[in-house]
RNA sequence: GCGAGCGUGCUGAAAUUGGUAAACAGACAGGACUUAAAAUCCUGCGGGUGGUAACACCCUUGUGGGUUCAAGUCCCACCGCUCGCACCA
């Protein structure tokens, strides 16, 4: 294209770089509390500081960052922070590999990231960063953690964990592949350690209730969460135990079926197994129970006879046989159950294997096992139930076992408590002594916070801070008594799980978060990030505010107000063709009469096509926003990222995609550089001066601006770039009077600032704009507008279009007949056979014959 | 196995409370400009029938049924895909 002589080419890197710094140095958004203003708190999940952003980051920041320039343009007082999950197995990963410190290493990676971030244009307020691994941080955490002890929230016990044997470690259910270590490929044991829990199970109930009061969320992540905290009412029975001094209850969902009780089944991991524990053959049994680390329904059903039996509650006279087995769930209700072959598929089993006898407790129900709950089933070999219906049974057991105090109705929950121990470095230490006589005790608060020591050797098994020579030897400062430090971390759960409250005051030094500043900014209006997040993070997040209230903090019970979790980011795979595939890097692919190959030291290999995946560096089809920001511009990268699919769903990477969006922006910069406009808030042109096809155009000006508003709230920001790619669509083709040109294009530039801010920024300022571009109010719509009070109708016979008709607004529908018997195309439709016509104002006319 | 969601052109998608299906893009094809290419601009782009043509008509939202004047949208069944949980007593 030749160049006019007015027009400036498209710049992206200089415009954007200059953007950038006019708006740190005028801090353009830095937010203070304002107790008169409106406020309004956007936060995206903060990124772990692996050493580079992704592609699921920049989307996940550009859909925050429109939303918090729009709302500031609305004139809300925005807070937007940034800030860093920077503790975490990673870090001590790469430090090993490398043989650095994790320290250092997290800590270049933040500013490598933080430039990254900067370069997308994000109206972040970077005053307020924080980073989880600074003492600044951790140090408030750590009295978080006594607060909790202190109010009971944070409990030790005993629990088995997969343990790695080589390395020295407890590992993460996620760390264990195929039963073993995923770094030694050791076979992982379960092993019976002391552990620091959380008591989220105390909250159970109510993280549950108030699952409704989350209008913001959306059904899929509260289904989720509901599922998660599986509740289920029932009854907890007890059985005595014959010949000693013991008894066990065991949890039911099905009381009525009491009587077809053909065993006990324990836990291995239940407390009447110690009994056994001295028993060669019972050790063994145990063991093979233990190592199966992911108990997976497909594992064959054994069991241990106890020598034990157990007394029926309500007829002592039945025997009960007691088993140890591999499938009941320690973690679940009680460990223990009740087994009723007949109607229980896991019991079923269970006893074929063993050699049970069962009989079906409902009549006429022979085909076993009858699981199905019919409430007009009749009882049958029960006792004092026969002859009742299911729902009369239960109710009548059920009273019978609270008459005779053999058990209570009881809630269970699928939810644990929250296991926080993690024999690591790199997390945030945990502020406990030991004295030499066992008591464990908490630091002075004036001590805090504990450090972590960085004299630190990695390359040696087990936890660094066990195996460190001094850091764990103390004075008890109390009792003056010798003591040992706890040596294990917190998960890093805990961490992100008060971040939101710690952006409000960021640098209070005394305290967590100053009240004063979190009761005005929380809570978070808009939360947004990844669906992988629906349970844990958001879940202890929940739980935090609860915990902290009841510690005394003064915080709203629910952290985030809306929740949008944004589709992962997805591009095409290859794959070779050999036995064992291997992943082909897309840009490495050629494609020649339809068929795809990649060029191996001048070889050529054929690869096939596979499906779009999201973007990782096992499949090889990553993409580094980077090399997109630094070729095309953030802007052109931000706008690519919401153009086409909406948040929620999955965003297919396109380069030809990347290429279209630059060339609209490079179209629309050169049209406005070359065609010169005046930017202006107001339209000073009488409306009635306006020909038809302008009155047309302000029109649909006004609707683009009600729309593209609307569609920005909803998230629905591939509708608003339709829009307003629409909008300029017209623009450009339209000749237009002068004053309605620099009124439109300037409305278009504010409209378009949130997604493109630097673009729109230098234009408007091209224009002759002297203020800032974010600082002007968002336009509003003229709601009168309507100077052109046409209307089409739509003309349908038995429902199927036969033609459309512009008439006046709001016409009544005689008029609208009168109109179509004058007309030489539609009369016809209007004939002696119409049996009825429906007319919906504004809409249609459809003649039923 | 249980729970949830989704199936619309070659592709990403759009379609307020049921009311013009395919907005806005991408890919592709043709044309203009050019020695040529790139860039840019213009045109076409779900399928079919008839017509030289403007145009007219028919079909089309995974499959089959239903409700309704009217169904992509609501209901039932089936098929397919995706996600979450998974021995939860």
């Amino acid at each position: 294209m030749v160049l006019g002589s007015d027009m400036t080419e498209y710049n992206p890197k200089k415009i954007e770089k200059k953007w950038q710094r006019i708006w740190e140095k005028n801090k353009s958004f830095e937010s203070k509390s304002d107790k008169e203003k409106k406020k309004f708190y956007v936060l995206e999940m903060f990124p772990y500081p692996s050493g580079n952003i992704h592609m699921g980051h920049l989307r996940n920041y550009t859909i925050g960052d429109v939303i918090a320039r729009f709302y500031k343009t609305n004139k809300y007082n925005v807070l937007h922070p940034m800030g860093w999950d920077s503790f975490g197995m990673p870090a001590e990963n790469a430090a090993i590999e490398n043989k650095t410190n994790p320290k250092l290493w997290t800590e270049e990676n933040i500013k490598n990231m933080r430039a990254q971030l900067q370069s997308i244009g994000l109206s972040i307020d970077w005053n307020r960063e924080i980073s989880t691994c600074s003492k600044e941080y951790y140090k408030h955490q750590q009295k978080i953690f006594i607060d909790l002890y202190k109010k009971n929230l944070i409990y030790k016990k005993d629990s088995y964990v997969n343990w790695d044997p080589v390395d020295n470690t407890v590992l993460a259910n996620e760390q264990v592949i195929d039963g073993k270590g995923w770094r030694s490929g050791a076979i992982v044991e379960k092993r019976k350690l002391s552990q620091w829990f959380l008591k989220i199970t105390a909250f159970a109930q109510e993280l549950l209730e108030d699952l409704e009061v989350l209008h913001g969320w959306p059904d899929k992540v509260k289904l989720m969460q509901k599922n998660w905290i599986g509740l289920s009412n029932g009854v907890e029975i007890k059985f005595k135990v014959r010949d000693i001094d013991e008894s066990i209850s065991v949890f039911t969902t099905r009381p009525e079926t009491l009587f077809g009780a053909a065993f006990l089944g324990l836990s291995v991991e239940h407390q009447l197994s110690d009994r056994l524990d001295n028993l060669e053959e019972f050790k063994k049994f145990k063991n093979r129970c233990l190592q199966t680390t992911d108990r997976n329904i497909d594992d064959e059903k054994i069991g241990f006879f106890s020598g034990l039996f157990a007394e029926h509650p309500l007829d002592e006279n039945i025997k009960i046989p007691i088993y140890f087995t591999n499938y009941v769930l320690i973690n679940y209700g009680t460990g223990a159950i009740f087994g009723c072959p007949a109607h229980d598929e896991r019991d079923y089993e269970f006893a074929q294997n063993i050699g049970i006898d069962f009989s079906s407790v409902f009549k006429n129900k022979d085909s076993l096992p009858y699981v199905e709950k019919n409430e007009n089933d009749i009882m049958q070999n029960s006792e004092f139930l026969d002859g009742l219906s299911l729902k009369e049974a239960k109710k009548l057991v059920v009273s019978k076992i609270i008459e005779q105090k053999k058990g209570s109705e009881k809630k269970t929950y699928r939810l644990r408590d929250w296991g926080i121990s993690r024999q690591r470095y790199w997390g945030c230490p945990i502020p406990i002594i030991y004295s030499e006589d066992g008591e464990i005790s908490t630091i002075e608060e004036s001590e805090l916070p504990v450090t972590l020591p960085e004299d630190i050797d990695l390359s040696q098994n087990g936890n660094p801070l066990d195996n460190h020579p001094t850091w764990k030897f103390v004075k008890c400062k109390k009792t003056n008594k010798q003591a040992i430090r706890e040596t294990d971390t917190l998960d890093t759960f805990f961490d992100s799980s008060w971040y939101f409250l710690r952006f409000c005051s960021p640098q209070n030094d005394d305290k967590p978060f100053d009240e004063i500043e979190t009761k005005y900014w929380m809570s978070v209006d808009h939360y947004i990030g990844g669906v992988e997040h629906a349970i844990l993070h958001l879940l202890y997040s929940r739980f935090f505010s609860r915990a902290l209230k009841k510690c005394g903090y003064d915080t709203p019970k629910e952290p985030f107000k809306k929740l949008v979790t944004q589709g992962m980011v997805c591009h095409e795979t290859f794959k070779t063709k050999e036995e064992n595939p291997k992943w082909v890097n897309p840009n490495n692919v050629l494609t020649e009469a339809g068929k795809f190959y990649t060029n191996d030291n001048g070889k050529k290999i054929d690869v096939l096509k596979g499906r779009s995946e999201k973007m990782s560096k096992s499949k090889k089809n990553v993409v580094d926003p980077d090399s997109i920001i630094l070729k095309y511009g953030a802007d052109t990268a931000r706008l690519f990222m919401i153009s086409d699919s909406p948040p929620e769903r999955d965003l297919e990477w396109s380069i030809d995609g990347i290429k279209a969006t630059h060339k609209y922006l490079n179209k629309i910069y050169n049209f406005l550089t070359s065609n010169k406009f005046n930017f202006t808030t107001q339209f000073d042109l009488n409306k009635n001066k306006l020909n038809n096809d302008e009155s047309i155009l302000y029109d649909f000006l006004n609707s683009v601006i009600t729309n593209y508003t609307d569609d920005i709230k909803n998230y629905r920001f591939n509708n608003a770039v339709a829009k307003i790619r629409e909008l300029s669509n017209k623009l450009v083709k339209q000749k237009i009077t002068k004053t309605l040109f620099d009124y439109c294009w300037s409305i278009y530039l504010r409209l378009f600032a949130i997604i493109t801010p630097h673009f729109s920024s230098e234009l408007a300022e091209t224009a002759g704009l002297k203020n800032n571009l974010e600082d002007i109010f968002w336009p509003e719509a003229e709601k009168t507008s309507k100077i052109n009070d046409k209307i089409l109708i739509i003309l349908q016979v038995n429902g199927k279009k036969r033609g459309s008709l512009t008439v006046e607004k709001e016409m009544s529908k005689d008029d609208i007949l009168k109109i179509l018997s004058n007309s030489e195309k539609y009369s016809g439709i209007i004939d002696n056979e119409i049996k009825k016509i429906i007319y919906v104002p504004n809409k249609i006319v459809n003649f039923v014959k």
